[in-house]
DNA sequence: GTCTATAATAGGATAGAC
DNA sequence: GTCTATCCTATTATAGAC
């Protein structure tokens, strides 16, 4: 995911670093210019439709890393243990230890009706997702249930208290306990 | 907390549900004149500092808040479960049930340093508070900390999957976790 | 304390040359 | 595909009357 900064894929890494950091509104054409090299014109040359497309563009690079990286491995089949470890590590990485704000938390504020539907989904891809590991991991639906969203939550609300405090080991503390308690039986 | 438009506290009040609803730069000076029922120069006779005043205003009247209805049950003596039941009831009502986003989460982006400022004090003193609660319960220190954390994870993780789904069911699920746990002995 | 009016700037977006 | 130049609107902020 790393981006050479002249190729689309490049551009929209340095889009998603900017929305994830100021959110939708936060983020100006002027700045987004800036931070891709690229003039006001080429953006709407590779964005027609301005911000609202870029910001749609990054959620569907985001989808695509995330079917990859964590809807494979929590859906694949195979040992739960190991999927869990490298779903946890892959998100250790893209938030960067915590120091990186969540899309799903800054874009649904200041984005379009489209960007919030994506986020709803892949909140719910998500929850499905642990919901399979945990039940594949022998626990009964209801408790694999409850345990997805509370992976759901961990991850979320330890990214804010990170965010707001300045210091990333609430996440770093969240994902441990995730790592140790997720699969273990009820 | 309920608010006529004409006195500060009414102003205040409406900038908060702004601010919540649409993050610092998703508001603009138009949009709260509305709202307020101000015009804008009114605006700037009462926040002379313009609209960073005014977040900063909001920061101090949500932690005025928090100190009569949360802080204090928090650091007051008396029976623990009787102190978790008020701050939950209370928290449930500010942010109504779930549908409202948090400031500590909103305000950081797009804020001035002294509304991050503010957003880590106020961090620093729900998890000292929420420590100081367990410990009142009988928990280790450790085990208290702990908690504290895992609480205001809860909250704010609940409440932005609440928002991302657009269901409220996430935090009410959260608050009655928190409910049934938070003082369970070890 | 509030208003109307207005400045000054930044933002999103486009035209047209190369 | 990228650029310079430009447009239009919204935004923040202020002046000055009432």
């Amino acid at each position: 995911m790393a981006g050479e900064r002249s190729t689309r894929e490049g551009v929209l890494v340095s889009l998603m670093e900017e929305f994830r950091g100021c959110g939708f509104d936060g983020v100006s054409l002027s700045r987004i210019s800036e931070v891709t090299g690229l003039g006001k014109a080429s953006l709407y040359h590779h964005f027609p439709g301005g911000k609202g497309e870029m910001a749609e563009a990054v959620m569907a690079m985001a989808g695509t890393w995330l079917e990859a990286n964590v809807f494979a491995p929590l859906e694949a089949g195979g040992d739960p243990a190991a999927r869990l470890a490298a779903v946890l590590k892959a998100l250790e990485g893209f938030y960067e230890g915590g120091a990186k704000s969540c899309l799903l938390d800054v874009m649904p504020l200041g984005g379009s009706p489209a960007v919030r539907a994506a986020v709803k989904a892949v909140f719910l891809r998500l929850q499905s997702g642990f919901e399979r590991l945990a039940q594949d991991a022998g626990l009964p639906r209801a408790e694999a249930r409850a345990r997805a969203e509370g992976a759901l939550v961990a991850l979320q609300g330890s990214l804010v208290l990170a965010r707001g405090l300045g210091d990333t080991a609430p996440f770093a503390r969240a994902l441990k306990a995730l790592r140790r308690d997720f699969l273990r039986s009820a």
